[in-house]
DNA sequence: CGGCTAGTAAACAATA
DNA sequence: ATATTGTTTACTAGCC
């Protein structure tokens, strides 16, 4: 056995410097986590994101092309045009063509520079009505009133109708607007703007949302995915604007696959985001569709919206998925499986839209072992890019035992360099429970870590060291002589004792878990898309950004442990110490799952009824791994 | 800010 | 003699 542990020291040493799982206490908590995320995404950038990475590029140089441009063609006193703020003069320069004659642009500028040009002007006119907009939405969430948003958007309309207007006097802009110009005024429109953000600043409790959106884990996500989804989005509403079409000509085309299936059509009103029309019948619907929702700029703006919601839903929604296996997992019921995805999401009415979204996953989560893995989460990349900071003590708040987690997701950390989110004390007990006889020697359990975990397969001489620090420290722990040598076993009791009572209710848990679920989350999505809009096209794109890494982190935010995080949350989401331990999980046999639960699987059903059909563990008392903390006192 | 828990590193001794 | 096992201490970091 030495040997095995020899030799499996030098397969693997790695140096505790090689990216993605640092060692030192240092490193571990910045260093190590962006390095390994960064190498891997860097691999992984989706055609889309190249697409607008390219896009970004060209308006970099065409900005900086303009500005050169502009402050050598204005006079000298132009300088503070060269101080200030890049945005700033070339929004000038743009919206003054006084200042730049035509003819001189058009000797300046040989025709693919005018059209560099004209891009990045009208790409700047975007990025400036989008920053205004995402400055007025945190107005509107500060309690400003809407009506100066209004007034800010007409302002920016005319604004941009005269440079259009300008452009078009000049010469400098075809009367057939391009893919870009479509975009630019599709995003420029006070109106579609209006009902956009008036569609969102009207959601009760918004700035609740908003708080959610930034400050629960979903910022993790939405940092990652709205990087990269809107730059989708913005690059995807060129294309799909017709090159000739007018941006005020209805057009039925992009709406007639609608006809058969009319998922924008339901309860006798529109479902078009904002619109809620009532529509007696169809042909009604069709209509108004038609000729409300035609392909013109406030429409494909609202879908760009529409869009980043989406996104930021199936990201919350893998997040809630994950959660919910393992709290089913927990409970000794069969994960959920996903019901087919037949409505879509309705982000118009947040407050009864989130159960349903959870559960909508089409296809989204496979059984058990890969949930973690699988994700879902469509901004995944290898789970090798996904090293989770060393120290997680923001764990005990999601209440997944260790057992179903493994349960669940040993296939993940079987291959995957990650981090399990699991104190080594936990780990280590749950090893030794595993086994036949429920005690193991030091060497059995470094071959379970290694057998079970990707991620000790490396930094062996780290993760051993604290394999033995931990079963010396810790009471529970106990070394028994056996005939062949020594061997490790757990004193539950000491195990209990050593574990904190937590999840007693707490008031952040419950928070946590009610926006968890999703209520506001809606809310908060569609306004981090909204925001991220406006953010994704002032900076220059962070294409760099780990997605993976934060989903994936996020995913197992980490629960330190079975027991004490488990023990006490009741079937309603909240906790209570008030359980009968005859309602603890086995996490030990989470594998060999009841299958008691049958009926609806969708997360609020289950939430709701999960009391009465609770199992009853009624196997091996003494390998009960939840000890009532009542019981030890 | 202090206490607590956890992770890491390291020194050291006992043992195979 | 060497590697493994086990103990202990010190330090750092995150959370409450």
């Amino acid at each position: 056995m030495m040997v095995e542990s020899a030799s499996e020291t030098i397969r693997t040493t790695p140096s505790n410097q090689n990216g993605v799982s640092s060692l030192s206490s240092q490193s571990d908590g910045g260093g190590g986590r962006e390095g390994g995320s960064n190498g891997d995404t860097n691999g992984e950038i989706s055609p889309v994101d190249l697409l607008h990475l390219q896009q970004q590029q060209a308006l970099q140089a065409a900005r900086q092309f303009l500005l050169q441009q502009a402050s050598g063609l204005n006079s000298p006193g132009s300088n503070e045009v060269k101080q200030s703020p890049v945005q700033v003069p070339v929004s000038m320069a743009m919206m003054s063509p006084q200042m730049i004659t035509p003819q001189q642009m058009q000797q300046i500028l040989s025709p693919p520079q005018l059209q560099a040009l004209l891009q990045q002007q009208q790409a700047l006119m975007l990025q400036q009505v989008k920053t205004k907009c995402f400055l007025f939405l945190q107005c509107l969430q500060l309690g400003s009133k809407q009506l100066a948003f209004q007034q800010q958007l007409i302002q920016m309309q005319q604004l941009q109708q005269q440079h259009i207007l300008n452009l078009q006097r000049q010469g400098l802009v075809p009367l057939q607007p391009t893919a870009a110009m479509q975009s630019l005024q599709q995003a420029m429109c006070p109106s579609d703007l209006q009902q956009l953000w008036k569609e969102v600043s009207g959601v009760p409790s918004a700035e609740d949302a908003l708080k959610q959106a930034e400050g629960l884990d979903l910022s993790t996500n939405s940092s990652n995915s709205t990087s990269a989804f809107p730059k989708a989005a913005s690059a995807h509403i060129p294309l799909h604007s017709l090159p000739n079409g007018q941006n005020h000509t209805p057009k039925r085309d992009s709406h007639e696959e609608l006809s058969s299936s009319h998922p924008l059509y339901g309860h006798g009103e529109c479902k078009w985001p904002g619109c809620e029309a009532l529509c007696e019948d169809m042909g009604q619907f069709i209509k108004h569709l038609n000729n409300e929702h035609a392909l013109d700029d406030r429409s494909t703006a609202q879908c760009r919206v529409q869009m980043q919601v989406v996104q930021q839903l199936e990201i919350q929604l893998a997040k809630e998925s994950e959660r919910l296996q393992a709290m089913m997992a927990h409970l000794h019921m069969r994960p959920s499986e996903p019901k087919p995805f037949n409505q879509p999401l309705n982000v118009i009415s947040p407050s009864n839209s989130f159960v349903r979204d959870s559960d909508a996953y089409p296809e989204g989560l496979p059984h058990p072992p890969t949930s973690a893995a699988t994700p879902i989460t469509p901004l995944r990349q290898g789970p090798s890019v996904i090293i989770g900071p060393i120290r997680r003590r923001n764990s005990d708040k999601y209440c997944t035992p260790i057992a179903s987690e493994l349960a669940q997701n040993c296939e993940f950390y079987k291959n995957a360099d990650v981090r399990p989110p699991f104190t080594y004390a936990s780990l280590i007990r749950h090893a030794i429970l595993e086994s036949p006889d429920r005690q193991l020697t030091l060497n059995e359990i470094y071959n379970w870590f290694t057998r079970k975990f990707a991620y000790f397969r490396r930094n062996t001489a780290t993760w051993k060291n604290a394999v033995r620090h931990n079963l010396s420290l810790h009471k529970c722990f106990v070394r028994v002589e056996n005939v062949k040598g020594a061997v490790w076993t757990v004193d539950e009791v000491e195990y209990q004792k050593r574990r904190p009572p937590k999840m007693t209710g707490s008031p952040t848990l419950v928070k946590n878990m009610i926006s968890g679920l999703g209520f506001g989350s809606l809310n908060a999505s569609y306004q981090a898309a909204l925001a991220e809009s406006s953010l994704s096209l002032l900076n220059s794109p962070p294409m760099m950004t780990p997605p993976s890494a934060a989903s994936l982190n996020m995913l197992h935010v980490g629960h330190d442990d079975v027991s004490s995080t488990v023990e006490q949350v009741n079937s309603n989401g909240s906790c209570s110490p008030t359980l009968s331990p005859q309602q603890y999980s086995h996490p030990v046999h989470v594998k060999e799952e009841p299958t008691e639960v049958e009926e609806d699987s969708r997360p609020v059903s289950l939430l709701a009824g999960v009391t009465h059909s609770l199992p009853l563990p009624s196997d091996e008392r003494d390998l009960e791994e939840d000890l009532p903390t009542e019981e030890l006192e």
